[in-house]
DNA sequence: CTTCTCACG
DNA sequence: ACGTACGTGAGAAGT
């Protein structure tokens, strides 16, 4: 046994390396102690990267202790290490993890712990963290991720043992991604660093569960949010399939493009289609004038500033309005093809386990709303305006992808929380949102069509409300004179005025309680300083969240879970086996129907094919008319 | 590491 | 007094 003392800051721990089979008998007694004395135990571990799924992973240390002691059961040094890690997982009655999604992933594919069995005992840290202030370190919060949290709660000198492993990497020649899986077990900071984990994680729960307290929240939801966390953990460990034959091909044309548009681009002296200065230069060169810039100053040549100058409108559609720019139009193409290719499709291939799925990593309290992230690849950011990239996914032998997603969640919670009877009324007898909003804003009889054009204003004008836009953003999203936008604006808030007189109440409510608004779910939320105007937004983003949450539990409940294949914030996939596809997913939608105080929520359920992209080969409003 | 851009709901 | 579009992840360039 290697014993070492550990100094951080202020604190201080024993260290304890075990190296034999007596090391591991003393540490069998040391977590029947620790369950006999009623402890919560720290749990972390180390492996030799984050793509827990991919082939070459592997899971290096795990840890365990307590305030003042860490064990190291150095796992990848064989079955008798792994056997005394898996049974303390086991024996252990209550553990703390710092995201333990994380960590339970890990011991559920390569420790042979389930999931299941670890979640009824497990607390997570930055579960606790999240629902006492969900914001970043950089929006101005404590932060989510251990360090921060400790040296917030525990104590000032906890710092981030990262900094010197990464030193410790450069110096055996690896970087802070490829350091993890080369260094050596024995190296000091390493396992100080190792060790320094399940210290603080054991320090910090105290300290998070009484500021919970403090802050009245709720057990309940502590709870809900741990079921989630499960939840998203199970879809995760699901996965999806990639058709890799499809994806390569699809990596190839895309690169093709990208390289033949950027090959366009060169003649005009813009070596790297990415470069904002080059295309800025360039396009100037040209004669071609441009006036947006960006927050420092330089001059902007986003899509909204190509577009034009290729003559596109918003669908990459021939507007007519001049001769098209062929750099805007090259760059465009170029940039477009090469980020489908890398950050997606290549993305696809890149993290393929053995059995050709992927398994994107979701971060069930990923934004300050409580929403999910999901990453590597970022699948609720894939493409919808084209099918070839969701196409890359597709079903099992025999099964389907399907699909329910939330009929305007967040305009309904609005119409509920702001008490809009008018709207409340018209959703509940089953008319569509949109057209209904439309006739009360512009006074179209009951006996006229709809104009297309003014539905979409419509629409737009009520997502904007949502998200507390103006008529300036509105104008700019929508590409309609400022002057008409204001028009429909003030004609919106004419005939539905509970909606800005909502608006109101909750930007005084958050001033008037400290720039935080409180959801229905319980959860307080924590504004930007100086942007109280965002509680409406805030508001409606997080309790469609919440809807969604609960839908997923009923989902449980009802034994559909393991269909569950993605989730993308309002909506959930599936895959099916062919035969009860439809049942499937009509039961999965019943579980997404459900009332929030006086509205009707409800889904959409439908079968796509056998790839998610059969579900995108027709423009979605097509689809809607159907 | 920051900035810019762009993909989604 | 007035108005403010919300929330993410990722890659490339530039410092």
């Amino acid at each position: 046994m290697q014993t070492t003392t550990d100094t951080m800051g202020g604190l201080t721990w024993k260290r304890y390396f075990t190296e034999d089979e007596a090391d591991l008998s003393a540490f069998c007694q040391w977590v029947l102690s620790q369950e006999a004395a009623g402890a919560v135990v720290g749990v972390d571990s180390e492996t030799t990267g984050l793509d827990t799924f991919v082939p070459g992973f592997r899971l290096r240390l795990v840890q365990f202790g307590n305030a003042d002691e860490a064990w190291l059961i150095p796992a990848e040094r064989g079955d008798a290490f792994q056997r005394a890690a898996r049974w303390a997982l086991r024996r252990l009655s209550r553990l703390v993890l710092q995201n333990a999604p994380f960590d339970g992933l890990v011991f559920d594919r390569h420790l042979g712990v389930p999931l299941d069995e670890l979640w009824p005992k497990v607390t997570d840290t930055k579960i606790l963290a999240h629902l006492t202030d969900s914001r970043q370190e950089h929006e101005g919060g404590v932060g989510l991720s251990l360090k921060p949290l400790s040296a917030y709660y525990v104590d000032p000198g906890a710092e981030d043992g990262q900094r010197e492993l990464v030193a410790e990497f450069r110096a055996i020649g690896h970087t802070k991604g490829t350091g993890w899986a080369a260094i050596d077990l024995e190296n000091a900071a390493y396992q100080r660093y190792a060790a320094a984990d399940v210290v603080l994680v054991s320090r910090l729960l105290p300290k998070l569960e009484q500021r919970c307290s403090e802050m009245g929240v709720a057990p309940a939801l502590v709870a809900y949010e741990h079921r989630i966390a499960r939840i998203g953990a199970v879809i995760e460990r699901r996965g999806m399939r990639v058709d890799v034959e499809y994806t390569r091909a699809l990596v190839e044309d895309l690169e093709a493009e990208a390289e033949r548009y950027a090959t366009v681009a060169r003649r005009y002296g813009v070596e790297s289609v990415n470069s904002p200065k080059q295309v800025s230069a360039a396009l100037v060169g040209m004669g071609e004038t441009l006036t947006e810039t960006t927050d420092t100053g330089a001059l902007a040549v986003g899509k909204e500033i190509l577009l034009p100058l290729a003559d596109l409108d918003r669908d990459w559609n021939r507007i007519g309005a001049r001769e098209p720019n062929k750099l805007a139009d090259a760059v465009l193409r170029s940039k477009r093809a090469g980020k489908w290719a890398t950050s997606y499709a290549r993305a696809m291939l890149d993290s393929l386990d053995a059995d050709g799925h992927i398994h994107p990593k979701i971060n069930t309290l990923g934004a300050r709303t409580a929403r999910w992230s999901v990453s590597g690849p970022p699948l609720q950011q894939l493409p919808s305006s084209d099918w070839r990239i969701r196409r890359c996914i597709v079903a099992p032998p025999a099964h389907v992808v399907g699909a329910a997603d939330f009929k305007q969640v967040e305009l309904r919670v609005l119409a509920a929380l702001a008490n809009a009877k008018d709207i409340v009324a018209g959703i509940n007898r089953g008319e569509d949102l949109h057209d209904f909003t439309t006739r009360l804003v512009f006074g179209i009889p009951e006996d006229e069509p709809v104009p297309p054009r003014q539905r979409k204003l419509c629409k737009t004008i009520s997502l904007g409300k949502a998200y507390a836009g103006g008529a300036v953003a509105l104008s700019r999203q929508t590409g309609l004179p400022l002057a008409q936008v204001k028009q429909a604006l003030a004609a919106y808030d004419r005939a539905l005025p509970a909606i800005a007189q909502y608006a109101r109440y909750l930007t005084k409510q958050a001033q008037r309680h400290g720039m935080v608004v409180k959801t229905p779910s319980g959860r307080t939320l924590r504004l930007s300083r100086d942007k109280s105007y965002t509680a409406i937004a805030y508001l409606c983003q997080s309790t469609a969240r919440d809807i969604l949450g609960q839908a997923l539990c009923d989902i449980e409940d009802a034994g559909l879970l393991p269909y569950v294949m993605g989730v993308v914030h309002d909506e959930i996939l599936i895959y099916a086996p062919e035969d009860e596809a439809d049942e499937l997913i009509r039961r999965v939608g019943e579980c997404m129907d459900m009332p929030f105080f006086t509205v009707k929520i409800e889904s959409d359920p439908e079968i796509y094919g056998t790839s998610w992209g059969d579900g995108y080969k027709c423009p979605p409003e097509m689809r809607y008319a159907a």
